[in-house]
DNA sequence: CAAATTTAAGTTGTGCACAATTAAGTTGTG
DNA sequence: CACAACTTAATTGTGCACAACTTAAATTTG
């Protein structure tokens, strides 16, 4: 029988120890440009497609208005992007980034390599690794939509 | 080549959406018992072993003072636990469930039934996920301590 | 077209995470 | 024994997450 703790035997448990892990090894490198790794995620959703909207990247990233609007606001402070009404849609806001902002991407492309090479998996490992993650979040969304049986 | 977003070719950002995902799928299960899922893995904890030391709960969840503190104190206030410093060494503080919080522990054996059905994984592929993810966080561990080359 | 509904973003309040600091207790060493 | 080094919790301050609510704009519908 399982010798583990009853933490390490959830894997619920296992999945938030992991993902508090992966940030902690972004932490240093991100802290480097300036960004937590929210932010992050939301610069390199900018770098691919400047412009995007907040419901947008609310979509994208999975989180309402409540966490990015703050967010986005610390970002504009510090000088990384704009925010403007758009106006054929006065309640969307498209986000734009500045010359400082767009600069910082040369900057960030050597990140994910040292993350990949921090997780000890093989490339083909990270591949599978996402996937199933992939799939257990879509399974747990609609299961969060619908808690039926 | 891949179609996906930026964002789901990044097994980081899998990480973090699945942990919240899972949560999300807690959080209506342990609404019922009065808990949070930090506060939840701190009751598994104290079921398991009632009067472990903050430390030693810091270790198990890895998560420091800073989190633990405050965390601890809700659940005080909420007659759950009591926090008692022990007297062979006044340095540490012992974590004692109240007889409230120990009964919470029926109510609470259903809910892991729960979250596995919803994540639309076997039983098999469930210890899989989990061995994976444990290795990747130790690896991950390793890597945050000793950011080398 | 006017009222009701829906949508987008922001605000407020609570509860984690985590860095940095503080305070108090214990241990190790000269 | 004295005192430096270490350990344990708690506190302070910042930044997410997320629920609940507000405001304003667009859309639907009677």
């Amino acid at each position: 029988m399982p010798e583990r703790s009853i933490l390490k035997r959830q894997v619920c448990f296992s999945l938030y120890a992991a993902s508090r892990a992966a940030t902690a090894v972004y932490r240093p490198l991100l802290q480097d440009l300036g960004l937590t790794y929210p932010q992050y995620l939301v610069m390199l959703l900018l770098w691919e497609h400047d412009g995007v909207s907040v419901r947008e990247l609310g979509e994208e990233l999975e989180l309402d208005s409540g966490t990015l609007s703050p967010l986005l606001k610390r970002l504009e402070a510090a000088g990384m992007l704009e925010r403007r009404r758009t106006p054929d849609d006065e309640r969307r806001v498209a986000v734009h980034l500045t010359p400082h902002g767009a600069g910082l991407r040369e900057k960030a492309l050597a990140v994910p390599s040292h993350i990949a090479a921090a997780a000890g998996l093989t490339p083909d490992g990270l591949e599978q690794l996402n996937a199933t993650l992939a799939k257990v979040t879509a399974a747990l969304h609609a299961h969060a939509k619908d808690p039926a049986p």
